[in-house]
DNA sequence: CTGAAAGCGCTAACAT
DNA sequence: ATGTTAGCGCTTTCAG
């Protein structure tokens, strides 16, 4: 690209082109090391001096090259973001929203954010960011029930956090919703409101998460002595489309269900418009929960009536992904840790009493 | 993070911690530049210790530092893409689709993509991307009508591809949607069909995409000898709740228009409900018409009745503009150059013929 | 408190 | 065809 040096704009720093440490040490009739530690606010350097560095630096628009910074410290300073390209091209996806909680605490902490996406060979990707020295360490996400990446990821060497959890026997890192509890509790109204007849729109069943919401769903039914009908539980994916077909499935089998509760909104959106072509109101004919986890553009208050979940925003499982890896190759906490996100549930009009 | 090796997974490279260069030359009892050549595929390096020099890098499961090679060759083989934070926030955004064709292509290109997001500062992130050399080069994305940012590029000499166009004196490499001639064919069309009260739903009028479009629209009817009537032209936000007041406004004005044509599919859906709201048909009492980038879960034939509109990709300029940014660190072209998409102009059933 | 010197892991010019 | 040497720009012992 061309050069075109041009007036104003930036204070007079205009030749900040050859700004590196030894210009800046000549410059002041110190040395590199000096300035450098200056810069740092490294103690034994006398306020004046570093005043004077700061000053100078300023002016030249000086900032350390970051490569030539990690080749010396043995840190990138970066982070790596590792996810399947088809998460940016499904419409219904919380991607983006993870996304924007780790660019929050990424740039806070003063890192940098690599974006590592695959098209199927996550292996190598995670081969290759190792090997290369390119990322301090990883968020790894979506896991599976037994997730292979684990084992890989400690015989790498490289640091890592998962958004979710998994059943392995290795040591690993992690940040994940309640969806235990939150499935539990959501369920548990439902019972206690008087429904019985009650279907779990879940998640896929390779995934650790949906496993974890259908346990906790009988479990529901068992804490009060009571036992979940048969075939209650659907694993199906995330989407309107999936929660629309699955519940006009059970809306025309001969025992009609009360209610459902959802793995997302998006599937509660589905089963509301199911509700509505089969000429029932929710939250008078029939009952819906889900756990909300915030999505742009799909929230549990968007819909009508407003669904009742339990919500924990997606963003901040973001943030809480990016402060533990940071945390983590900073050495300021030792691994293995894992954090679970408390969740609210929200009483909204969507569900109704029986009998 | 712990690090307990696991048996099995990968191949035997167990120990591949220590691979790099020197152990590597040792090991073959070559020299390390021998090693470097030979894995670059140097010429000049006799077949037989090519293959030798490979076979052990791959057991040893060696990859190049990249810190240390960016720092060696001058380049870090890094883009980066600047942001407002906030496009992650919005529910109704085209940038993770922009996202994914640049992550496509960066890809392919054995480049690394770092994500520079910014919530108020864009020049202080460009500053530092620019004097840390953390990257080659940068996209931005979303010009203003004259941009400031790319006098401050090219001062900085940090070289960048835009996303769209501007109107400045400094040069600049872009990558753009064909605004002009996308508006003016939508517009002609509804011309050519007899409407003549048409209002265009644009964006805000601070985009320089906005001031395009409008000039378009009366191109439109300049060309046919007539006159586009007076505030025609609404430069609201790209979202369909601006769509659905705009067209409520008009359609209840003393005028009745007989045609809108949309800045975007997400105005255009907005059109679609306000028309539902005043009783009219859309493509028999009203005809509606938009440009449609493609975002995820927002398309042309999503709405009923489909939509007559020009199309786009918007993830062929996330490839454009990350190959062509590519290009240009490479030096593989000289900027600044400049890209405008095609489109196809689709005839659906949202527009009918007056008169 | 400051400077000289070594080295992070790689590439590339300069031998041979 | 291969090896030697000198950096890339920074941080960091180790001296003084």
């Amino acid at each position: 690209m061309s050069t075109t040096p041009t007036k104003g704009l930036l204070p007079d720093k205009r030749l900040h082109k050859g700004a590196d440490l030894k210009s800046l040490a000549i410059q002041l009739g110190l040395s590199q090391s000096t300035v450098s530690r200056a810069l740092r606010g490294h103690h034994a350097i006398p306020e004046s001096t570093r005043r004077r560095v700061e000053a100078a630096a300023e002016a030249a628009g000086y900032r350390p090259n970051a490569r030539a910074r990690s080749l010396a410290i043995g840190r990138a300073e970066t982070i790596g973001l590792v996810f399947p390209l088809e998460r940016l091209q499904l419409p219904e996806t919380n991607f983006v929203d993870v996304l924007a909680g780790i660019s929050t605490v990424v740039t806070q902490r003063n890192y940098s954010l690599l974006l590592s996406p695959f098209r199927d060979d996550e292996v190598a990707v995670l081969g290759k960011l190792a090997s290369s020295k390119s990322v301090d360490g990883v968020i790894i996400t979506r896991p599976l029930v037994v997730d292979p990446r684990i084992a890989l990821l400690n015989q790498l060497g490289l640091t890592f956090v998962l958004h979710g959890r998994t059943e392995v026997q290795e040591p690993y890192s992690f940040v994940d919703t309640d969806n235990d509890a939150s499935f539990e509790r959501l369920t548990g109204l439902l019972l206690d409101y008087g429904h019985r007849d009650i279907v779990a729109v879940n998640g896929l069943s390779h995934f650790r998460y949906a496993a974890a919401r259908a346990a906790a769903f009988h479990r529901a039914f068992s804490a009060r002595g009571l036992e979940a009908p048969t075939e209650a539980v659907e694993f199906v994916s995330m989407t309107e489309a999936t929660g629309f077909e699955t519940a006009m499935r059970h809306l025309a089998a001969p025992v009609r269900p009360t209610a459902f509760v959802c793995g997302s909104v998006f599937q509660a959106r589905g089963v509301y418009r199911a509700a509505a072509a089969c000429g029932l109101t929710v939250g008078r004919d029939l009952s819906v929960v889900a756990h909300d986890d915030g999505v742009r553009g799909c929230q549990a208050t968007d819909l009508t009536p407003a669904l009742t979940a339990t919500t924990t925003p997606i963003s901040a499982s973001g943030e809480g992904l990016a402060g533990m890896l940071i945390d983590l190759v900073e050495g300021r906490i030792k691994g293995p840790v894992g954090r679970i996100l408390p969740f609210d549930l929200i009483l909204r009009d969507s569900v109704h009493v029986v009998r």
